[in-house]
DNA sequence: TTTAGGG
DNA sequence: CCCTAAA
């Protein structure tokens, strides 16, 4: 409570610095108040329900002054998306307000995004986000998935140090935009809140990038013709593809992380309420079955590689040769995509999921002990183990900086790697389904020399 | 489809 | 973390 009002009192103040500064660019925004004006005529309706989905469980002062001022639901997700600091953001009062005003404002929803990762806020935030996902009613109106569509983004964003850390904040939103067009072209319906909703992203795509000499250039009106002429799959795919190459390339696999899932949720009519609890790929969710869950994590694999098949062979659109944007394109083929460090708590996680189930069994500890860890694949666990053996083993190991890793880790947990090393060797012996808990315990010196081995053999190569 | 191993 | 081969 506190450390909310507190964030939003700093928000409000950097935001008046921020008018100060961008109010210079007001007459860029011309041609942009006609397009604000339609996006203005929202059915009410819609947010009202966002209203209710947002309130439940945060009290805001004068947040129900502030919603009033919104005129599109959707934008209004965006803004508590971007860290729950929605009444600071008049967004529809485009009328009122002088447009430098409105400017400042509209490039700091985009800017709050990257001050909570920082200061470390967006986790709780995600938490009550997601909880609202989990208990809104807003996906009976079609609306839910949206607002889910930005949940997902907003978790799997703000967990990963590299993401938040180092974006120029372009990421968040344009990839924000992306899922949105992907979703309605999923639903297939509504294409008016489609077409809305392609020109909110697109708009403030333009916005973060803005430079006073930029804002001729961006086609908007383009791209809301595209989705207009041709609404069908190849044109989603297309949109799809057009937003990851202007991003980089963990934009890319966030937004194809998130169309998984909501694609999932179209073809299979699973639930609302079940897609909201499942934010994060391919956890099983109390309601599903196994055999339901299966069968959507197949279709969304295939789903993901078609999209990633495409934006490698189709890179290059009108938009993407954009002179603002090649530093963004070389990262493209960086190896390392999404790069997680692995907490405390999972690797206790991970020990204790091999202390009891055995060494090998990555898929079976997956699902069981990192069901809500999207990004953590069974791949994950086993180099993750691979790299405590090595590390704990010690010998071999000729760089301090790989010693780190364990000494970031506590003594008693060290322990544990050790002795689970001896008692479940690493490369699994084929045959053996369950190493028996309880072993006549080699001595500590054999368990090192098979990891030796296993280094050695490494090192040969 | 999962695991192992290499990069 | 990613890719590929093998099981």
């Amino acid at each position: 409570m506190d450390h909310e009002a507190h964030s939003c009192n700093k928000f409000v103040n950097m935001k008046s610095q921020r008018v100060k500064v961008e109010g210079s660019f007001a007459p860029a925004l011309e041609d942009e108040t006609e397009t604000i004006a339609h996006l203005l005529a929202e059915p009410k309706s819609e947010y009202v329900t966002v209203d209710g989905v947002l309130c439940c469980g945060k009290e805001n002062a004068g947040k129900g002054v502030d919603i009033e001022d919104f005129s599109c639901a959707y934008d209004f997700g965006l803004n508590t998306y971007s860290g729950g600091l929605h009444s600071a953001h008049p967004r529809g009062r485009y009328d009122e307000l002088e447009f430098g005003v409105l400017d400042g404002l509209l490039d700091e929803v985009d800017e709050v995004e990257d001050i909570h990762a920082i200061n470390g806020l967006a986790s709780p935030c995600d938490d009550y986000l997601l909880d609202i996902g989990f208990t809104g009613k807003a996906s009976e109106l079609g609306f839910g998935p949206c607002e889910k569509s930005h949940l997902g983004n907003s978790s799997s964003e703000s967990q990963s140090p590299r993401l938040s850390g180092s974006s120029n904040g372009a990421v968040g939103i344009s990839e924000s935009s992306t899922v949105t067009i992907q979703e309605f072209e999923c639903k297939n319906n509504s294409i008016d809140k489609a077409v809305t909703h392609e020109f909110h992203g697109g708009f403030r795509r333009k916005k973060r990038r803005r430079t006073p000499v930029e804002d001729n250039v961006y086609p908007a009106s383009i791209n809301l013709q595209n989705l207009e002429l041709d609404n069908d799959e190849k044109s989603l795919s297309k949109k799809s593809k057009e937003s990851n190459e202007r991003e980089n390339c963990s934009a890319v696999t966030a937004t194809q992380d998130h169309s998984k899932v909501r694609c999932q949720n179209e073809h299979h009519h699973v639930s609302p309420g079940i897609l909201s609890s499942v934010p994060e790929e391919d956890s099983i969710s109390e309601n599903q079955t196994l055999a339901e869950f299966r069968t959507q994590r197949k279709l969304a694999k295939k789903h993901a590689s078609i999209l990633a098949l495409e934006s490698d062979e189709q890179p290059i659109t009108s938009e993407s040769e954009d002179d603002h944007v090649p530093k963004k394109r070389s990262r493209k083929h960086d190896r390392r995509k999404h790069q997680r460090m692995w907490t405390l708590s999972e690797v206790t996680t991970l020990v204790d999921g091999i202390s009891e189930y055995g060494v090998g069994r990555w898929t079976d500890i997956k699902r069981v002990l990192f069901s809500t860890s999207a990004y953590r694949t069974p791949i994950d666990l086993r180099d993750k183990w691979r790299n405590l053996l090595r590390a704990s083993c010690g010998k071999k190991m000729k760089k301090e900086v790989e010693q780190k890793e364990m000494r970031a880790l506590p003594k008693s947990l060290v322990r544990r790697v050790r002795e689970l090393a001896t008692v479940h060797p690493y490369p699994r012996q084929r045959g053996k389904k369950f190493a028996p808990p309880i072993l006549p315990t080699p001595s500590k010196s054999a368990s090192c020399d098979l990891i030796r081995k296993y280094v050695r053999r490494k090192n040969r190569s």
